[in-house]
DNA sequence: GTACATATTCAAGTTAACTTGAGGTCAAGG
DNA sequence: CCTTGACCTCAAGTTAACTTGAATATGTAC
């Protein structure tokens, strides 16, 4: 098999053509030969966009994702480039499970204490998390 | 200090008076008292906001809040409608905090990966992890 | 009384990460 | 030759959670 159209990349990878091109658009995808206007890719893509769903499902936006794959100066090797960004995200993942410790806590207290007004509620400010900087957005899994 | 105008209120909570506005039209924050056409909050609304944004940290959507802010209010202490979200929210809780330590743990298998090029990416598909429903949404932190 | 900050409403714009739809191309099979 | 299916582009739509802007009103300070 020497090379994939668009469709048959889309099944290897379980992403969706539209998401692909997607990919290709904002230049995290590169341009792949075209024979006769379609997308041509070399087997090599699969690959990629394997590490592209990676870094996503590990919390990295597209943003992010683009410059890890090549922003950065062009000899800084991939892998100091993703350590900076990924030891970021293990902070940011402190944070968030933090916050869902606080929130268990609180919905555990909740069906506990049987406050019946918000204003009663056990939670005081203390338990409020500071606003610690975005999370990360991703969209439902594929229908 | 009885009343708070609608800037006060944001500079105590740290939220963006427009965001207070969108909380009250979507039915999150009650209407606050009118003095010649100004909302007057009463001290209490400051409590009500800080848990809005707490939960919203935990990765309630404002959808899901106004439920269980309504559950709050309900008559009969702790209605069965409120228990019964509350522990359905528990539940999800849990899959998120899986989900975080899944991300933890594929981060750091990146973190691992000594590859220079994207093509010499050790990364296997193996090592990424399911798509389990959506990650929380939050807002870039305010400007 | 005038300037100023702060308030009001309403409509429209923003962001991320795509999806959907319209309208058109192209090679293969019957 | 005609249909079918996979592909193409480009524009517009989707969702959540707001923000921004325009036009207008109000209370306070000087």
């Amino acid at each position: 098999m020497r090379h994939l159209l668009i469709g048959e990349l889309a099944r290897r990878t379980g992403i969706r053509p539209s998401a692909l091109r997607y990919y290709e658009e904002v230049g995290i995808l590169p341009l792949p030969a075209r024979v006769s206007g379609r997308r041509c890719y070399n087997p090599d893509a699969i690959h990629r966009v394997d590490v592209l769903r990676f870094a996503q499902q590990a919390g990295f936006t597209l943003q992010e994702i683009k410059t890890l794959f090549h922003g950065f100066g062009v000899q800084t090797p991939l892998s100091a480039r993703w350590k900076s960004l990924a030891r970021g995200k293990l902070r940011e993942l402190d944070v968030l499970a933090n916050r869902v410790q606080r929130m268990r806590r609180a919905l555990e207290l909740g069906l506990k204490c049987g406050c019946v007004r918000i204003e009663d509620c056990s939670l005081s400010p203390a338990d409020i998390p500071e606003t610690n900087g975005p999370f990360p957005r991703s969209r439902r899994a594929r229908s």
